[in-house]
DNA sequence: TTTTATGATAATATTTTGTTATTACAAAAC
DNA sequence: GTTTTGTAATAACAAAATATTATCATAAAA
């Protein structure tokens, strides 16, 4: 650590190049400069000044120190000065949602983004259990999951929901699903693949029974925008988002299996309940909420 | 001015969440950690930690000052590891130059600084007695004089010279050239315009005895690049470097009066006598004396 | 050469800073 | 609920860091 004190009074003595100047203006006395610069020297381990009788030039190391010094007391007057003041289109913006609602959001934020350069936003795409730890680490301030949690330290509010659909290949168009045939077909597993369609076997009772485990699986990718490729060539079918399967490019390869009882995962805004968030923050929550619904 | 250990102390507080636990990480009692930020506190007047209990969220001047103090901890890393170290394809490159000069080399730094991002050039246009008080002001690091200077602070080393040329307007080719004629061209003067009209006329008796500060002046402009428009267009003549004649697009309407005697003046290269400079002004150096020859 | 001004060093005084002891109170355990 | 435990805040005191005065050495100016 370099001690503020001894680089304010170094600083100032680059720009007086007067040791005694110096210390009048910074009310201390001359040897105070003195002691000052050799203890920034021996902390250094470094001359600062070549010495020249009583002038004196600076060193390479000085030079640095100094453009150092002038850097910090720009920074320190530039944080005293911003510190009251919430400047809603300038900071970091840091969020973690599911791969597909990242996928979603992320065009809307940086088309955002770009009418305001010194505001920069950051989206992580994570599991729930993820967003949440990243949540209370204070990685990221606003992230959307689809549990209902009983933290005291979060804060949460329903701002949609996910409608769950059934994807197979084209060819099963019209055909009626159920384990037999699923099961031929093949799964196409991601991270929130299985949790999808237990949900979906749940309410529809697709499997008669039959443990949804058993289900053959024909692949993983934990790549969202990749997950329907497999599918759209016949090799497989899996359980995405609504929102997912839209941005999908060729949706004529792919078949939406009707279901008797749609299924939609509520989405829940979460953020910390006591930490403040700053002014730039709200237009993306109000964003959210108008995409979402 | 922010006080270093306090400072720490907040950081290493963040990212603990824990008093005692900060305490012990630093080698201090855990009274001292709260004194630490209630200094904090009170010197900026503002609160940084909301607490809720034992447990605390960050305000947001709190969130701003962890940044700030994140981003200091870094740089000053930074210095440390870079103090030794001298980079020669990274940092700021001063010079001032007259502008006839800077015209001429600035092209050459650039196509040079594009190889190497961290490398900042500054080139300043300046009368010679500026480029000198640039130099001891530490403004700059390199100057260009046309004098030999006796300060005791200053080094010269003669790189190169400039070839002073009588310019006119095209129509007055193979014209002798004498004080009634230029009389009546007139003048266009520059920063070194008189200057150099006088070095010519004291080696070739131009005005064969008369003043030649008595010639019209038929105008001004201290833009080194724009001093030949109006001799061009056969509004008056002017006296400049070669280099700077050169330059200039439409040559085919100047005319460059042949001299009896040629005038030169001397370049310098001027820097700080004990002032050392950073391996990265090498490159520029032997430029310098490559192109002046 | 003499005088004056400036920076370095040593010893001492002051201020700052950190520690121990104690209190207050929240969270956890019962 | 009540008790226990753990953690932060406060006050008084001890230690350390820091600055000052006095003095010396020497460069710059006269």
């Amino acid at each position: 650590m370099i001690n503020e004190k001894w680089l304010l009074t170094f600083k100032t003595l680059v720009e007086t190049k007067h040791f005694t100047l110096t210390a009048e203006k910074l009310n201390m006395t001359q040897p105070g400069v003195s002691q000052h610069i050799q203890k920034l020297e021996r902390q250094l381990k470094t001359p600062l000044l070549q010495r020249l009788g009583k002038q004196f030039e600076l060193t390479l190391a000085g030079q640095k120190l100094y453009r150092f010094a002038v850097n910090k007391a720009q920074l320190q007057q530039q944080l005293l000065q911003e510190m009251q003041f919430d400047d809603p289109f300038s900071g970091e913006c840091r969020f973690a949602f599911s791969g597909a609602l990242a996928m979603f959001l992320y065009p809307h934020f940086i088309s955002y983004q770009s009418l305001h350069e010194n505001l920069n936003v950051f989206v992580e795409a994570a599991p729930n259990n993820n967003i949440i730890k990243d949540l209370l680490s204070d990685k990221v301030d606003i992230g959307i999951v689809t549990q209902r949690l009983d933290s005291e330290q979060l804060q949460q509010e329903k701002v949609g929901s996910e409608l769950l659909q059934l994807v197979t290949p084209a060819r099963y168009e019209g055909e009626t699903m159920n384990f037999a045939l699923l099961n031929k077909i093949g799964f196409i597993n991601h991270p929130d693949g299985l949790h999808f369609l237990n949900k979906i076997n749940n309410s529809n009772a697709l499997c008669q029974g039959k443990q949804v485990e058993n289900i053959a699986i024909r692949g993983y990718v934990n790549q969202i925008n990749q997950i329907l490729l497999p599918v759209a060539q016949g090799i497989g079918f899996t359980v995405l988002p609504e929102r997912t399967v839209k941005q999908f490019q060729q949706t004529q390869l792919l078949n939406i299996a009707p279901l008797d009882n749609p299924v939609a995962e509520p989405l829940f805004l979460t953020k910390k309940r006591y930490r403040p968030l700053p002014l730039r923050y709200e237009w993306f929550e109000k964003q959210i909420r108008t995409l979402l619904v």
